[in-house]
DNA sequence: CCTTTTAGTTAGCAAAGGCTAACTTAACGA
DNA sequence: TCGTTAAGTTAGCCTTTGCTAACTAAAAGG
């Protein structure tokens, strides 16, 4: 099953707030993303029916194996990118909020081309 | 005035149909883009509307200045992205796609960034 | 001259994804 | 215990931007 991107934004918060704080309810992603409750509330309804992730009885929200992957490709995605605009001299919040809309348009294979420059780099 | 990116993706394709043949018509845009007429032809009347270009009675369509700013500066977006890509190493279709898509994202900032590298590399 | 083709427009549908208003339900605190 | 707050859901609106169906009007050709 394919995401959109806003599909994508969403599993990637998720990503980060369970990362930070462990548990992450609808509120918490609503807060963040500074959506609107029902926005968020319509959205977990899709990523639950997709097989993203799992909401218990008490509105926690966990990915699934299968979200997990995918919030995974898209946080390597905004980190490598992140770091090829601070490497080309982009300043710090530039450089985030342009690879947040980047990771989502990308190819596979031009990221791949991307990650591996900047491995490069780094050694 | 601002225009998404579909109204950016119209103007880029006005600018190149007019550097390949002179004059453009909407069914030309229809054809290159794969769009169906009806789309074209409201496009076209929003276009005309925000004043980035004309339409003559014959329906030849033409930039204003405004339009010529505004598609020259995708354009050139676009050869840098692509420039950029086929430099990393992905293949040139690849390339050309995903230029496609992030010539409309990514701030001015980031692509001044990225181009004074691609001269650099050039030099 | 009449028919057919070509170009463009109008009307209206669909999906995505934001929003507000208003409701439910559960928890918390005086 | 009762009222307030916090979290979530339901219903339904709006915009963007693609689409088809069906119409108009002009041009082209036998």
């Amino acid at each position: 099953m394919k995401l959109q991107e806003s599909g994508q934004m969403y599993l990637e918060t998720i990503l980060v707030l369970s990362k930070k704080t462990g548990a992450v309810r609808a509120i918490d992603v609503s807060e963040y993303m500074n959506y609107s409750k029902p926005s968020v509330s319509r959205a977990m309804g899709l990523l639950k029916n997709g097989g993203f992730i799992n909401i218990d009885q008490k509105g926690y929200i966990t990915l699934t194996e299968n979200g997990q992957i995918y919030a995974q490709k898209i946080y390597e995605r905004h980190n490598v990118l992140t770091k090829m605009l601070l490497h080309l001299g982009v300043d710090s919040e530039t450089a985030i909020s342009d690879a947040c809309k980047i990771e989502h348009v990308i190819s596979d294979e031009s990221f791949n081309a991307l990650k591996n420059y900047i491995s490069k780099i780094e050694n």
